[in-house]
DNA sequence: GACAGAACGATAGTATTGCTATCGATTAAG
DNA sequence: CTTAATCGATAGCAATACTATCGTTCTGTC
């Protein structure tokens, strides 16, 4: 598995202007703004402090990414396509419909408690980034242009695996996509409801998101259509 | 209701320096304000921008907020609390507690298509406001400072009440807040996918959003205790 | 109708940000 | 050996996010 993942999480939608993996520059640019960002945020991230961090000039991050908004992009879309993988072993050579939906839900809510070693990118970080800041990297006047371009690609994509074991267990379902992203966006903000805004989620969130998740796909799923 | 309305909708959490609902200046700020960030978007929005429009100058909006932060927390803050001042008119003198949840999901999921001519304050612009930015007023760095100061009342105070809806008809459900939260917090999610990345959502999603809100919460509040 | 105090508009100024351009030096590829 | 790519460094610019100051007007009060 750690092999596969080495090997197999690429972006694809060319949201950069140079290949950030294909250098040793562009993975220091990448593996060093993922532990910036998590630790400033994005709004106090800026790449003057990246460059300084990473002993380089401003221009010379400017070459792989036009700007702070496509680095967050490209780091979202890297984040879910490492989800995607991991949803697509977890989900393998299970026969049931019923138990391979259980386990899509968990695969896609489970927090990340692995650093990760597989990576040069520290995944709790990623995910710590992922849950505070993905709403950022698509909630903007430019969406749908980037949307034109395919920079949601990978979060589209798992939402629509998700949608498709879903409407195996439940062919008439009205609302599978919905349904879907809903968890996959979901197990995020309930994430950072229970690190920040506790009273909007139950006590021991955190350890009980899969749980919820898994019953509430399973109730609707389960309920007679009138 | 317009008219009790206008009386009762108050942000009372002290996010502003000087309260904007007193003066004619401060009630000005706050209705071009929400034109123009709805028609810019929080990013390209600046005080500067607002003050040239009010023909005012940019420090007399700097008396009223300390930044364009804090006048975002302010304008979701009065979102949701025109929102809980409807879920309460909506579900008030309903009897039986199945109805009153099922009207409660869809006062507070209900897309808002009217412009409110009972509010200086345009309500679609809001709307479009609370579901493209309000992510970005609580997903900072400053979160746990704000809430601490209380800037997030009504959000909560929203979410509180239909856990509350919740629990009336299903004591025993394991995880009535997330549920609450989730659909409070999701309607607005599923909005702007509907308008945005049309993929993640059905067809007609606009106009099925309540729909899918009340099957959600129902099937889970129906489902048998395992 | 004089006076104190708020509210406002206007101007100025500063540090930071976000970005573009240019230019050698180093390295790698043909 | 030459050419192109890559990088680090510096410079510079327009916009942003404030802060400070100050005179004017408008308000209510004695």
């Amino acid at each position: 598995m750690q092999r596969l993942m080495q090997v197999n999480v690429q972006v694809t939608e060319p949201v950069y202007l140079k290949d950030p993996q294909a250098t040793e520059l562009g993975r220091r640019i990448l593996e060093q703004g993922v532990r910036l960002i998590d630790e400033l945020g994005l709004e106090a991230f800026t790449f003057g402090k990246l460059a300084t961090e990473l002993g380089t000039a401003e221009s010379s991050i400017y070459r792989y990414f036009e700007n702070k908004h496509r680095l967050l992009i490209y780091i979202i879309g890297w984040y879910w396509s490492w989800r995607e993988y991991k949803l697509a072993f977890d989900t393998a050579n299970i026969a049931d419909n019923r138990e391979r939906l259980a386990r899509a839900i968990r695969s896609i809510t489970e927090p990340v408690t692995d650093r990760g070693s597989f990576s040069y990118l520290d995944l709790r970080a990623l995910y710590r980034i992922a849950v505070s800041e993905s709403a950022k990297a698509y909630m903007t006047k430019g969406v749908d242009a980037e949307h034109r371009e395919g920079c949601f690609g990978s979060f589209k994509r798992i939402c629509d695996r998700l949608k498709e074991h879903i409407l195996l267990v439940r062919p008439d379902h009205p609302f599978p996509a919905m349904l879907a992203s809903n968890v996959v966006d979901g197990s995020m903000i309930q994430r950072f409801f229970a690190d920040h805004l506790p009273s909007l989620t139950e006590k021991q969130a955190r350890t009980r998101l899969s749980e919820f998740f898994v019953e509430l796909v399973f109730s609707t799923v389960n309920t007679p259509r009138s």
